[in-house]
DNA sequence: GTGGCGTCC
DNA sequence: CAGAGGGACGCCACT
């Protein structure tokens, strides 16, 4: 039996199905499926594996059939299916376009004395920090919106209100803190107008967030989905309104027609679904999270993006000509000893040379065994026995930095700012860390001599500094303030050295005998055991047999039974609730935790002891994310925060602020929660990242 | 669009 | 007997 897990395979599933049932079903279900696959909680059926590639012969069996028909008849899945077969209805809605002064002036009373109201802008990028406003709506109450255009500029476009006019008008309720606002993914919107000279404030609720705090493994948060699964409504696809493709229009194109009804069902599900999301926040206690951490965020990491991190163009330029250089000689090498060319960055090709032509041993297959595995591991083992796969290492090595890191970094600098604007998702990760994307800054080499120089190409505007503050051993403080642990509570209490602290403990030695061997050991067993590794997993990482490594994790829970105790509750506990949870109260739904396939049953039962460990460390470091910015804006200090790495925040300080910010930021991360061990806090001050650390 | 791989915490 | 480590993002090859 073979488990439905991806989308390919589910996909795969439906079409089959579809073969068997009549057509209208088919196309709903079709449809249906990225929902489907969405809700992992709805959907999960044991199918035969499938009996050959082709998406067309897919077998189910008759028991399958039968569970996917009382999955057809749940409640959920019907009203989804209505929903989605439905055209939009826009008949019982009143959606204006703001055209005349008479209008916005008549628009703008309803919004000062409004009890709140949504707003969305239309722009001409999804990327804030690019974006031209092309106009504004706004929904006061249900099934009513309006939208002010003030930027299409397509041929025939009628005569719209000059933005500037708009903003003005608007200014004084957008910024007005006592006028409530909502937004769906409001940190964009809160960018683009902050770029047109308009500082909102008063912003209450978003919808995105809110909906990832009610599920957060959910695959999007975006408002058609939130429609969807909140409200059962179908929105207007953006590509009916835009296009798609690279013909796809940007909105300022768009005609008004087509924007005023797009633009104005915007605010008006934001509205509708603020309504709906709230008392389902405020239901399972998530009100708190939402309103003392998550919203107050939005403008922290507002500015965090806005202010952006300077990098070194030309030491990135360098670079990356230096690899392309080292990798011509790899190239030539590799070549060489293959006895022919072949693109050495595709698995495929270089499996066929290593396990063909070669004749290497093969280690390991890929995951869906379509071919032989070259990944580190395997071509480290290999690189004893022929002089080729430590070669392609150096070269995957060089490779990567050039292509992600070096050249891709030098196209994201903003031409306007000069500096490089990454975008902190807060509805992304299943656990309530934050994630970053383009660039993903959190992901900046560290570990190797080359990766380190990538490093050093981030670096403070001309004459500051770049300070670093890393919370040490978050995750393992938590894990101690957890379990209550007594040898791990004193570790922490006496800020001992805690991965020699394990080492003494599992190998039964005296701390001054710990070894550099034995603490790299305990350390990947102190991480084992917050990743819920398995006996195979240790001796894997740490290349010994998969008895020791049982001797060693029997030995860990012998001397640290607090942990063990903790890991027996909490699983207990995720059992009995179905979810797991954050010292915050941040939850995380467990649908598979009573699965009857162990495989997917043990995966959730990690999910369950990672979940509260990780969450909290995101917790704990959003409050201090607030709170330092509150503080540095009410000393009305020049420092700005520019990045979050999970554990690590970094500063852009003038050479005057460095001693006051590096003891407030300090008092502040290790006073952010009161745990039964200390929080402990390290600074490092440089001229660029590799230095700050 | 998916799979394989590698970078970070 | 297979499958056995949490959370992300992004590049390249391939289909």
């Amino acid at each position: 039996m073979n488990l439905i897990q991806n989308h390919h395979s589910l996909a795969a599933l439906y079409e089959s199905v579809a073969s068997i049932t009549a057509k209208k079903q088919r196309d709903n279900l079709i449809r249906y499926r990225d929902q489907a696959f969405l809700s992992r909680d709805l959907v999960k059926i044991d199918v035969d594996a499938p009996v050959s590639a082709d998406l067309a012969e897919f077998e189910i069996s008759a028991a399958d059939t039968e569970a996917l028909a009382g999955l057809f008849q749940t409640l959920e899945f019907r009203q989804l299916q209505h929903a989605l077969s439905q055209k939009t209805d826009l008949s019982d809605k009143d959606y204006q376009p703001i055209l005349s002064k008479e209008a916005l002036n008549r628009l703008i009373e309803r919004l000062k004395s409004a009890r709140i109201f949504s707003l969305d802008t239309e722009t001409t990028s999804p990327i804030p920090m690019k974006a031209r406003l092309v106009g504004l709506s706004f929904a006061l109450q249900a099934n009513e919106a309006f939208y002010i255009p003030c930027g299409h500029d397509y041929i025939g476009a009628p005569p719209q209100l000059p933005l500037t006019e708009v903003l003005n008008k608007l200014r004084p309720i957008l910024e007005d803190p006592a006028i409530q606002k909502v937004g769906q993914n409001i940190k964009y919107d809160w960018i683009v107008l902050n770029r047109h000279g308009v500082k909102l404030d008063g912003v209450v609720f978003d919808t995105m967030v809110a909906s990832y705090l009610l599920n957060p493994s959910k695959r999007a948060h975006n408002l058609d989905q939130i429609a969807l699964d909140f409200l059962g409504h179908k929105t207007i696809p953006y590509q009916e309104v835009a296009g798609k493709g690279k013909n796809a229009l940007t909105f300022n194109q768009v005609l008004l027609e087509k924007a005023v009804p797009y633009a104005c069902e915007d605010a008006d599900i934001t509205l509708m679904a603020t309504d709906v999301l709230m008392p389902q926040l405020q239901e399972i206690e998530l009100q708190h999270l939402m309103e003392n951490v998550e919203m107050p965020l939005v403008p922290v990491l507002m500015n965090m993006e806005m202010t952006g991190t300077c990098v070194d163009i030309d030491r990135l330029h360098e670079l990356s000509k230096s690899f392309a250089h080292q990798l011509e000689a790899l190239e030539g090498s590799i070549y060489g000893l293959a006895g022919e060319a072949f693109n050495i960055n595709s698995s495929k090709q270089l499996g066929n040379i290593l396990f063909n032509k070669l004749q290497l041993p093969v280690l390991k297959k890929t995951k869906k065994k379509t071919g032989y595995s070259t990944d580190v591991d395997v071509l480290t083992r290999l690189a004893e026995e022929h002089e080729m796969p430590a070669l392609v290492l150096k070269h995957r090595t060089l490779s990567k930095l050039k292509s992600t890191y070096a050249d891709a970094l030098v196209d994201l600098v903003n031409p306007e700012t000069g500096r490089i604007h990454t975008s902190f998702n807060q509805t992304v990760t299943a656990t309530g860390r934050l994630s970053s994307s383009d660039p993903n800054l959190q992901n900046i080499p560290i570990r190797s001599a080359e990766g380190m120089e990538i490093r050093r190409a981030f670096v403070p505007r001309k004459g500051w500094k770049l300070v670093s503050a890393d919370y040490s051993q978050v995750e393992l403080r938590i894990l101690a303030h957890y379990s209550n642990d007594r040898i791990l509570i004193k570790a922490f209490l006496d800020d001992e050295d805690i991965h020699a602290r394990t080492a003494s403990e599992v190998f039964q030695v005296s701390t001054s005998d710990v070894t550099g061997e034995l603490r790299r050991q305990a350390k990947a067993i102190n991480f084992g055991i917050i990743y819920g590794m398995s006996a195979f997993g240790l001796s894997k990482q740490l290349n010994i047999g998969q008895k020791m490594a049982q001797t060693y994790i029997d030995h860990y829970f012998a001397r640290y039974k607090g942990v063990k105790a903790f890991i027996d509750e909490t699983l207990t506990a995720a059992h009995q609730s179905k979810r797991t949870s954050t010292l915050l109260g941040r939850i995380r739904l467990l649908p598979d935790i009573d699965s009857r396939n162990r495989v997917v049953r043990q995966a959730a039962e990690r999910t369950a002891i990672n979940t509260p460990i990780q969450g909290s460390a995101a917790d704990l470091i959003k409050l201090a994310m607030i709170d330092v910015a509150s503080a540095i804006r009410e000393k009305k200090l020049e420092s700005a925060m520019l990045l979050s790495v999970h554990d690590e925040l970094i500063f852009e300080v003038p050479p005057h602020e460095l001693e006051p910010l590096q003891t407030l930021v300090k008092e502040i991360m290790e006073g952010v929660w009161e745990l039964k061990v200390p929080l402990k806090v390290n600074l490092a001050v440089g001229d660029n990242w590799a230095e700050a650390h």
